[in-house]
DNA sequence: CCGTAAATCTAAAGCCTTTCGGTTTTGGCA
DNA sequence: TGCCAAAACCGAAAGGCTTTAGATTTACGG
């Protein structure tokens, strides 16, 4: 007892250990990384804010391989396509810390840098100001709607002979075992494709400003159907 | 003590209670359902199948009220849109339930006869058997994202003066206070566009079929870049 | 060389979930 | 009508978790 000649804990390691229990078990507790790492619940407390710090630790670990250099490329569009592929692969290498995660976005520094340089990009692009925010959640939303989706287990569509679902059935029969992935895929290149329709056909703005999200969606929606410049 | 005249306790009471309990302090715990309905902790488990039973409940309650009509509209689309804001209206109704809710997706039979319904709707629109799921779960994924977002404090974009984002801040300010709402509009608005037009540009399959789904996104990407049938 | 700060342990409080047996009441069945 | 199994609740307790507090030993700077 007392203080050791070679520290046993740190930040690191804690982060490391409670990311292999989540990996293996799918959670962690603050005296199972005590007993993989030699130690007692409560020695942990002086590295680190809790359980909720811990928390914390492990969203910026696996948000930390999110490759920034992605949002060098050009154009803006392969950019803004190949981070979103990054950050969704984050994400995917840990499936099961992915509960653990969504609750709450990463808004770690270095995320929140890459935020910037995204901002960045957009505005370069030519998007209006007003359009980038929009644009940028929407792409947050499709790669953590799809985080999530990995870790649901496939057995979800489960069909009960209780409820009759011939047609679900069909389609799930129809596409492989990359659901997810093609779904992922679908939403993004439906997403892209709305983004450089945005940029190509600006229409004029002002009273459309006052109005409400909705009809303005249902605007741009109505006069861009998906028609690159004659 | 003993078995009372009038049960104080029953399933659809327990799940109100619970949901009260979330909607207050964006939690419940088993004791804490019990105290507001005057028995003792260990009561609630001869109704229900424990802590996680009562998130299923919660999760079936909330969803109980996306409206199964929306799918009965015309054209396909308005009826798929309608009923993706349904879906997320359900959400939104109870931010602080969703960290509990959003780890795994509803699959409750209410709700899977309601995919039943859409997949019907989109493969009498014509779509591709095998197109329909990606697009569907697509869809779900845009709308438990933009749920997760809806969860987020608006805080959470509080910009710290230790990393200069000068450009997210202008984005910020550009943007009203109905980021959430913009962001789902603009997702939704692309993956319906992008829906439309793997409608009207069906491509020929077979010999894609066999190839990576990841791959075969990017064709479909790379090869309809949005413009109609010429 | 000495004192302060660091790192760990031990102990304990307080919460939670879940189980088990005891007690009373209900409701069906003979 | 009388009986008995099942239903519904209570009380208690086991075992887990998070977190705090004080005690103990060691490292390090001046």
């Amino acid at each position: 007892m007392g203080r050791p000649r070679t520290p046993l804990l740190d930040r690191e390691r804690i982060t490391t250990t409670a990311l292999q229990l989540v990996d293996e078990q799918g959670d962690f507790s603050v005296p199972g990384i005590a007993k993989r790492l030699g130690t007692q619940a409560g020695s942990l407390y002086h590295h680190v804010d809790g359980r909720d710090g811990i928390v914390e630790l492990l969203r910026e670990r696996v948000a930390s391989v999110i490759d920034p250099a992605t949002l060098d490329l050009t154009p803006w569009d392969t950019a803004l396509e190949s981070w979103a592929r990054s950050y969704r692969a984050a994400f995917a290498a840990h499936p099961r810390a992915i509960p653990l995660l969504m609750t709450s976005p990463v808004r770690a520094p270095r995320v929140l840098e890459q935020y910037e340089r995204a901002v960045t990009v957009l505005l370069t692009a030519g998007f209006a100001a007003a359009d980038v925010m929009p644009l940028l959640i929407a792409l947050e939303n499709l790669v953590l709607g799809s985080a999530l989706d990995l870790a649901a287990p496939e057995a979800m569509w489960e069909l009960t002979a209780r409820t009759p679902t011939p047609h679900l059935a069909e389609a799930l029969a129809a596409v492989g075992d990359g659901r997810a992935d093609q779904a992922f895929e679908v939403g993004l290149t439906g997403l892209m494709n709305h983004a450089r329709t945005l940029l190509e056909a600006p229409q004029e703005r002002g009273e459309l400003r006052e109005r409400s999200p909705r009809s303005r969606a249902r605007d741009t929606s109505a006069t861009a159907p998906e028609k690159p410049t004659p």
